[in-house]
DNA sequence: CACCAGGCAAGTA
DNA sequence: TACTTGCATGGT
């Protein structure tokens, strides 16, 4: 067992399965992995309800209603503007290059679709492998602040390490599951949120110390 | 009051 | 290419 693999066990072992995406269908996810960027989830949560109060969230009602209206109905997601036109952009995407036909979507190769999703202004590839690994149930990891930080405290990756570094790290060093990715990163962001702040860290303490 | 959250793109040199 | 800045609400 590697030195992955017995992270994620100690992880798993002290916080149990973290019941990610917190959502109800994937065009949900996807929404979601735009507008949780650099943001804390419970805002994110109150804009999806608005969404949803408000019956735009799918494909065609989000691409007719105005950036007005959608920026106003996510304005606790912070960022509002430019979300609103990010997932306009999305939007214009998943309609024009798939009928809005996210089923359609899913049968492109994974390493195409990614390609395809980070040519989109305003997915980045946290964004992109977000919505691959949570929405379309594709086996790609999802690196964010939290897995470099906790990484790089525990010396197996240096602070700058890039995007796709860190990715291949447990990609390479880990079976390509798709319920093993999904869980061990919303670990980490748990592990993360609990034992390492950036100006509180708590290595400590933390369940995944040597 | 300061700090920052499940990033990304645009601007600058 | 490498570094800096703007985007913004809401909780601690």
């Amino acid at each position: 067992m590697n030195s992955l693999g017995s992270m994620y066990r100690k992880a798993f072992k002290h916080f149990g399965r973290q019941h990610w995406w917190p959502a109800d269908f994937p065009f949900e996810v996807m929404v979601g992995a735009i507008l949780t960027q650099n943001t804390n989830w419970q805002n994110v949560e109150k804009a999806i309800l608005n969404l949803k109060r408000e019956k735009l969230l799918t494909p065609k009602r989000l691409s007719a209603v105005s950036l007005k209206k959608l920026a106003s109905c996510i304005r606790s997601a912070g960022y509002y503007n430019i979300k609103a036109k990010r997932l306009k952009s999305f939007l214009e995407y998943l309609v024009v290059r798939y009928r809005g036909n996210i089923q359609k979507m899913s049968q492109i190769e994974t390493g195409l679709l990614r390609e395809e999703l980070l040519g989109v202004n305003g997915i980045g590839p946290e964004t992109a492998d977000s919505i691959l690994l949570y929405a379309l149930n594709k086996p790609i990891f999802v690196v964010d602040a939290y897995t470099k930080r906790i990484l790089a405290r525990h010396g197996l990756i240096s602070e700058d390490s890039s995007y796709i570094e860190v990715q291949k790290l447990f990609m390479q060093n880990l079976k390509k599951e798709v319920k093993l990715y999904n869980e061990y990163h919303a670990l980490l962001v748990k592990v993360g949120k609990e034992y390492c702040l950036k100006n509180k860290p708590r290595c400590n303490i933390c369940p995944l110390k040597k």
